[in-house]
DNA sequence: GCTATAAGTAAATGAACATTTACTTATAAT
DNA sequence: ATTATAAGTAAATGTTCATTTACTTATAGC
């Protein structure tokens, strides 16, 4: 029996994210892909049951599988406060700013009906992504270090400024601005912390 | 001659929010628009130059427009910070509930390139949207109230919990959550505001 | 009430779409 | 070496796409 050529299987995934990040996830066409891949459509179809399994499967496993892991490279439940959310934040900085068509897909995983469906299902059925941040949350929260909130909340809080402000870095690579700076990061905790003065 | 039937122009912009925010961006297309809208497709290219026109004309126009004005509704620039900060939070959280398929497009305004990248020649050209907030932090920070951090960090740390936040209060609408609260909204002014303890 | 004109329609255009059919190729196991 | 089989291809399928063509309709100004 032939083997799968991992190679192609690799291109494609990294080419989809090409075209979704520089033309946008409307503008992916499977015809389109495979040319820019330099494989048969069939292929395609091959590795993936349809359109849909194939963003599905770059969305969870290919990029918010590799977010996960980058993200939590070095990180301990047991840090300090801000000593982990300082860390979160660099590995989430390091990581998407090398990896722009990644961010891209994050983005769309927040607009696109089909992703975003799809990001629930996985989080319900497999225990959640980002887990150990969801206990490291919950145990200063124990702990009486940080605000007793929805953990939506806290996450909200904490790290959806980081995402946002990534839209500004990569906004402006041709004269680049230090945007995420530990003053920023610093901010973040404060929104949380307990025991600030009124 | 014969007048512009202001109707029909209203009835595509609406089902195209419609479609938008129920099927995705990229299952939107003019003929499936024109026979959601009960009109001829050419009907729609009276209207509007080309698809993108129209994308880009709903984004600009129809919904951050309306947006901006929802949100600015009562405030004044020469408020108490804390208290500025929770009117534009509450204005804010109030139109978005209200209009979840403009919602659905600001979100896409983020991950499209064609509407980021109209989003950002509207900000650079017609001076900016939300200039009056962009005042009230300045004018905040000269006053020592607030940290001096660049406008775009200021923006993310205060305001982009709240889109996040809102992704959450969609999706458990069954089963109502009272997620964005005063206590939400006082973290996020003690993330910028001076004078924390350390 | 005519008439000029822009608004509107139904149907058609050719291109691009997702997916499949019919066939060829590479290789692991015999 | 042969062979069974899944991997792979090129070309075709029928559908839907954005946009246009050729025509009809409503009405403002005379």
């Amino acid at each position: 029996m032939r083997p799968k050529n991992l190679e192609k299987e690799q291109a494609i995934r990294t080419i989809a994210l090409d075209i979704i990040a520089n033309e946008g996830l409307e503008n992916l066409s499977m015809q389109k892909l495979a040319k820019a891949a330099n494989v048969s459509p069939r292929t395609i179809y091959i590795k993936y049951e349809d359109k849909e399994d194939l963003l599905i499967k770059l969305f969870i496993t290919e990029v918010l599988g590799a977010y996960e892991t980058a993200i939590l490279k070095g990180f301990d439940e047991k840090m300090d406060f801000e000593t982990g959310i300082k860390k979160l934040w660099h590995n989430g900085f390091q990581y998407l700013k090398n990896n722009r068509t990644h961010f891209a897909l994050i983005l769309y995983g927040k607009s696109s009906p089909l992703l975003n469906k799809a990001y629930q299902r996985e989080n319900i059925q497999q225990g959640q992504f980002f887990a150990p941040i969801h206990r490291f949350i919950q145990s200063n929260v124990e702990a009486g270090v940080i605000r007793d909130l929805p953990f939506d909340a806290q996450r909200a809080l904490m790290f959806s400024p980081l995402l946002d402000l990534m839209n500004e870095y990569f906004d402006h690579l041709n004269r680049p601005v230090q945007i995420i700076t530990d003053e920023v990061i610093a901010a973040c905790c404060d929104a949380v912390i307990k025991g600030m003065m009124k």
